[in-house]
RNA sequence: CGAGAAGUAGCGCAGUUGGUAGCGCACUACGUUCGGGACGUAGGGGUCGCGUGUUCGAGUCACGUCUUCUCGACCA
């Protein structure tokens, strides 16, 4: 049939692109560089949306909504902020069209040209710490928490699905604090919360980092990071938090009095993840059957296939599925039955599987009969027929060990493909087969760029929690002293 | 913006020395099927990216132009 998914080891990004096309998440947009997100895929990112959304509220953060457009004169105050977005602005100078004097459909009025440029954010820091200054006088006006969930545009050269695009989705926390260890200790929280959503949600097993300061986000005083590996070996950069210490503060003049009764500038946090995460999960679990989602974001967790012949078995079928469907929803499962009468069982089954729902149950003539049901799982690609006795407690569990064995799987591939690397022979080598190499490093940005410009490698992230890398060593590439090992790899 | 490639049916493509516009999938109808992507029969669907030129005749040749993709620089 149609769907045929191209091999992951043939062209790595060809499958990519395939599995997001044909597992219906997203497709390329007339719009340059944009991308429509499909229902199956917009319901994948609810529910991550919703999941995060939990664990933000958890740590006492707020939802809000600031707008779209951001006043020039907003950039112009952060110069290092600005220096990081300039180059990939979209910009509003008219608000008016008006017909064609020539007949050639609608032009720009130049009459109404804007005084002042609007700036579509690329991030919101200027416009929420200029609205922050109004809302900030005082010690007991902190913390402020909030979030705040939508679109953002950068103009990006070169875009794929998901993992860059010109106008993507996501979440950016933003805060502020009276003292700059609050503000740190927040910043490290939410990395934590990210790491925490990666590897028991999305069964990413992920590395916790600070970035170097070649890496960091423009205007910020540490940047944190949770690293992933994808198949091919590459690091995808699944989401960040920032300590922005007093540069937006000191920027845009929030200030508030202390306890003390004296002005002191407020010190920042901002935080975001992103759709980047879809392609995260296309890239670490798929396989070339399509996608594999780990239950607890698959937006269907088991999908039934009915096998029938006869009105009458369909009927008798279906009455099966709807009793079992009512005791997997009653254990908190999203279960769909797949009764199309249109399509054969077989072409049902390739369907799901692409779309990677995790368990799929058959059930016709000969399980009515024996009083059992077919259930297959999408990880393992493996089906067992069982006793319909008892089946949402079976598949309950199931689903719970399929979420482990995908994060295991993903576990272990990572395990197999980082290692410590101490020749610089070696690392030239290895880093294109597609390896994390931990390496000693002498934390200058001068070797770091000059590593960049010879192998694409970056430095990943200084890892803090993942690997036991503080050891003293030599700087792989200069030969000087070194105190700890670094994550290295090419990254999207 | 540098290098390469491609524009032909909804999608993927073929089209030889210039001579009636094709194939696979998808789509429509009917029938047989239905436990791993069914099969048969009959259909519908085209400004060959756009423009100019050469020619009796251009999907094919020349020139121009537009668009898209891939690889670089930039980035979540």
């Amino acid at each position: 049939m149609a769907k045929e998914v191209t091999k992951r080891e043939e062209n790595y990004s060809q499958w990519y692109n395939d599995l997001a096309l044909k597992a219906d998440l997203a497709e390329q947009s007339a719009v340059r560089g944009c991308m429509v997100i499909k229902p199956y895929g917009y319901a994948i990112w609810e529910k991550m949306q919703s999941i995060l959304d939990g664990m933000f509220k958890e740590t006492g953060v707020q939802n809000a909504y600031f707008p779209l457009f951001i006043p020039k004169s907003f950039f112009s105050k952060e110069a290092e902020h600005v220096a990081g977005f300039a180059k990939e602005c979209a910009v509003v100078t008219h608000h008016r069209l008006m017909n064609d004097p020539e007949g050639k459909g609608v032009v720009v009025d130049p009459d109404a040209r804007l005084e002042e440029e609007l700036i579509v954010r690329p991030t919101s820091e200027t416009i929420i710490w200029s609205t922050y200054k109004n809302w900030i006088t005082s010690w007991r006006d902190l913390p402020v928490l909030c979030n705040q969930w939508c679109n953002v545009v950068r103009w990006e050269m070169r875009t794929r699905l998901f993992l860059r695009t010109a106008e993507f989705l996501w979440q950016e926390g933003h805060t502020a604090h009276a003292t700059a260890e609050e503000a740190e200790a927040k910043a490290n929280e939410m990395v934590q919360v990210y790491a925490k959503f990666a590897r028991e949600v999305m069964a990413l097993p992920v590395i916790v980092g600070h970035k170097s300061p070649n890496e960091r986000f423009a205007g910020a005083i540490d940047t944190l990071t949770i690293e992933a590996m994808m198949q091919d070996g590459k690091a995808l950069q699944a989401g960040t938090s920032h300590f922005l210490g007093q540069n937006f503060a000191k920027s845009f003049d929030v200030q508030f009095a202390n306890k003390e009764g004296k002005l002191e500038y407020v010190w920042a946090t901002s935080w975001g993840v992103s759709t980047r995460l879809m392609g995260a999960l296309i890239m670490a679990h798929g396989d070339d059957n399509g996608l594999v989602l780990p239950p607890r974001i698959a937006p269907i967790q088991v999908v039934m296939v009915p096998i029938f012949k006869t009105d009458e078995e369909k009927n008798a079928v279906l009455d099966k599925m709807y009793e079992m469907k009512k005791g997997l929803e009653a254990l908190g499962h999203s279960v769909k039955i797949d009764n199309r009468d249109t399509l054969r069982p077989g072409f049902k089954f390739a369907e799901w599987e692409l779309k990677g729902v995790p368990v799929r149950i058959a059930m016709g003539a000969r399980d009515l009969a024996g009083g059992t049901v077919e259930v297959a799982r999408r990880d393992t690609l493996t089906k067992e027929t069982m006793p319909l006795e008892g089946i949402a407690e079976h598949v309950h569990s199931l689903l719970d060990d399929i979420q482990k064995n995908i994060y295991g799987k993903a576990a272990a591939f990572r395990e197999s493909n980082i290692e410590k690397c101490d020749s610089w022979e070696e690392f030239k080598e290895k880093i294109k087969t597609g390896k994390f190499l931990l390496c000693h490093w002498d934390g200058t940005a001068e070797t770091e760029q000059k590593i960049k410009d010879e192998t694409k490698a970056t430095i990943r992230c200084i890892p803090i929690d993942t690997c036991v890398c503080e050891e003293e060593g030599k700087d792989i590439y200069s030969g000087k002293p070194s105190e700890r090992r670094v994550v290295f790899a090419i990254s999207y």
